[in-house]
RNA sequence: GGACGCGUAGCUCAGCUGGAUAGAGCAUCUGCCUUCUAAGCAGACGGUCACAGGUUCGAAUCCUGUCGCGUUCACCA
């Protein structure tokens, strides 16, 4: 098994494409001999719900090719198939579709191969395979993290994992920005104000008490200036001349020279920050297995910048401020280097790229999870690493999301409208647990079984709200609907899940699954949406897309609800079909493990 | 103003590489716990797919224009 994984995928991952494609290669080959036409393109879909059959081929393109009448032609075909495969047992056309019945012996058979694997659908990466980095979550060191970075970690962390499942070695990565004028701000509050606050003594986590004295700066600095223009001696305009300011920036300088005590500083600072970000990552279930520090790579920039100016891809004002013009590509200038030589953004962007590429020579892709005001940014920086002629480069994705809105707009800090990640993550697991009460379904349970319980109920819900919705497009957090565990939710999903796993714990001895068996509708409907998932893993991974395996679960779920609610399974006299159900049963559970792991919901045993 | 994105049921969203009568969840209303977990199931109600043209056998889906919302166009990050 372990010998030979890709021939081994093929066999099984690929079962009910090869299906289509098998359809595909008899209905070519009969209107090839029948019509002599060469290569016709066809086009299958699933049959719609109102109509007989399982999969359909829409006859319309094929009408001028083989200049026949809807009926005819799909009665030719559709007897062909029949007479001619061991898969089609019988056929209807209605109105341009042929639609096609599968026969319930090939359901069978798929079911006994789909139980044959614990993660049907998922190509595992083979030593040779390619090796994409993801980055995100990349933070601001001088607050904690809040809504809108739960959304970018998520995002990130669920396509990392489904990119795996799509044979990828993948590397989880951040870019840290540690360098700036915004650190300078935090320890001089610290210093000023603080001096020996630490996070043991003030019991606040390490980025929480970062972000209080960056808070801190803000305000004195702006008490400072209104002070000043109060005595006349400013103007208000003339605010970025306020001491404290001056103050923060002599700082950065003092830091850029390397100077031991700023540099003790920071470097403590930066650790508080670093260890409250960690156990935030820890809390949400993510974790990371690079860092990238700007400090560390944006001299490399400054370099690679320069090898750009020597190559004639970029150009140096009479300001000495180096530039890229891509007004050719229909976008702007871009200013890559400050006249005073100090790194931008964008320069340390390039700079990290590159140091990536360095560190891991067998990268092909990678993939950056930023918000989407920063599309632009991504256009330019692509541009710019594809003119210095890296091969690299042309396999670079922004994995661009949308804001998170609150009903009552933006989130702003001024405005204390901030949603905190710690906070809400909290917030769902004390839901879970009030809703889990309510239901009276925690008897039996001691202490640490119920936090742990409330714990992944709490965390599957946050999750799969924002996972479901499509990420480019912007979401609207609404506490009071996000705290509904009914319908479209992760714990419905969970329930499901749940519930399988009560009826599997009955069971004593070994299953065995006759093919030969009837279906009734509703097992039917479930094998058809398991045949689909491998070509859904496939598109998310296209897609980078995390909503369309959300959507997937959901469908599969609602199926199954349908199936448990309208067909018992040990009521069930006939040993053969009861068998049949729970192994059904087990795929459904088994699938729902591996879709789950692609959004990184966790899943109880019982709820 | 230029560029990019979005606009589908009262609300939140699927569907978008063109295919049959546009689907879910929430909310509202009916039923269903003496049978495997009711965080569930069965059903009802709810639509000018922003608007106007175009492409064709066929458009929510593709193209053009208009309107509305958002983002972005810094020697900020």
């Amino acid at each position: 098994m372990e010998s030979s994984p890709k021939g081994f995928i093929i066999i099984f991952a690929l079962y009910m494409e090869s299906l289509e494609q098998s359809l595909s290669q008899s209905v070519s080959d009969h209107l090839c001999s029948a019509y002599d036409l060469l290569d016709p393109k066809l086009e299958f879909q699933a049959t719609r719900k109102d109509f007989e059959g399982d999969i359909t081929l829409v006859l319309f393109p094929l009408l001028k090719l083989t200049r026949q009448n809807p009926m005819v032609l799909g009665e030719k075909i559709g007897a062909y198939l029949v007479e001619q495969t061991k898969e089609v047992s019988h056929f209807n056309v209605v109105s341009g579709f042929l639609n096609l019945t599968i026969s319930e012996a090939y359901y069978l058979r798929f079911l006994e191969a789909f139980l044959k694997l614990p993660h049907y659908g998922h190509i595992k990466p083979g030593s040779d395979a390619p090796t994409v980095m993801v980055e995100f979550s990349s933070p601001n060191t001088n607050k904690p993290l809040h809504l809108g970075h739960i959304r970018n970690n998520l995002l990130g962390d669920s396509v990392s994992k489904i990119l795996e499942a799509n044979g990828h070695h993948v590397i989880k990565t951040q870019i840290i920005n540690d360098r700036g004028i915004h650190i300078c701000k935090s320890m001089l509050a610290w210093q000023r104000y603080g001096g020996v606050e630490t996070p043991e003594s003030s019991g606040l986590k390490g980025d929480q008490l970062v972000g209080k004295y960056y808070v801190l700066f803000e305000k004195k600095y702006r008490e400072q200036v209104a002070q000043l223009v109060a005595q006349g001696k400013f103007e208000a305009a003339s605010e970025k001349e306020a001491p404290l300011l001056l103050e923060a920036q002599q700082m950065l300088r003092e830091w850029e020279n390397n100077d031991p005590e700023v540099r003790k500083l920071w470097a403590q600072m930066n650790q508080w920050v670093y260890e409250g970000f960690e156990s935030t990552y820890h809390k949400l279930g993510i974790d990371f297995d690079s860092y990238y520090y700007e400090s560390e790579t944006y001299l490399l920039g400054k370099s690679i910048i320069e090898q750009g100016l020597d190559k004639g891809v970029f150009y140096k004002q009479e300001d000495e401020s180096v530039w890229i013009d891509l007004t050719d590509e229909g976008l702007d200038e871009k200013l890559l280097l400050r006249s005073d030589g100090t790194a931008v953004y964008m320069t340390q962007d390039i700079g990290t790229a590159t140091q990536r590429v360095s560190d891991h020579p067998k990268v092909e892709g990678m993939v950056y999870t930023v918000g989407n005001e920063q599309d632009y940014h991504f256009k330019v920086l692509f541009l710019v690493l594809k003119k210095l002629g890296y091969s690299w480069a042309e396999s670079l994705f922004h994995l661009s999301y949308g804001m998170v809105d609150l009903p009552s707009g933006k989130m702003k800090s001024r405005e204390g409208t901030v949603v905190d990640a710690d906070d809400l993550i909290d917030q769902m697991k004390n839901t879970a647990g009030k809703i889990a009460a309510e239901h009276g379904k925690i008897e039996g349970l001691d202490e640490e079984q119920r936090e742990a319980l409330y714990q992944k109920i709490g965390l599957g819900a946050l999750k799969y709200f924002i996972l479901k919705v499509d990420p480019k497009k912007r979401i609207l957090f609404d506490p009071e609907a996000s705290v509904d565990f009914n319908g479209n939710t992760g714990p419905f999903i969970q329930y499901a899940y749940a519930r399988i796993q009560s009826l599997i714990r009955k069971v004593e001895g070994e299953l065995q699954l006759n093919l030969d068996l009837n279906l009734v509708d509703k097992e039917k409907e479930i094998l058809k949406h398991l045949s689909t998932y491998p070509t859904l893993i496939r598109t998310a991974g296209e897609q980078y897309s995390p909503a369309l395996v959300a959507n997937y679960l959901f469908d599969l779920v609602k199926l199954f609800n349908s199936f448990y609610q309208n067909v018992s399974v040990f009521g069930e006299q006939d040993q053969e079909l009861q068998s049949l159900r729970l192994l059904l049963c087990q795929a459904v559970a088994n699938n729902i493990e591996s879709a789950c792991g692609l959004l990184g919901i966790p899943l109880p045993d019982s709820m």
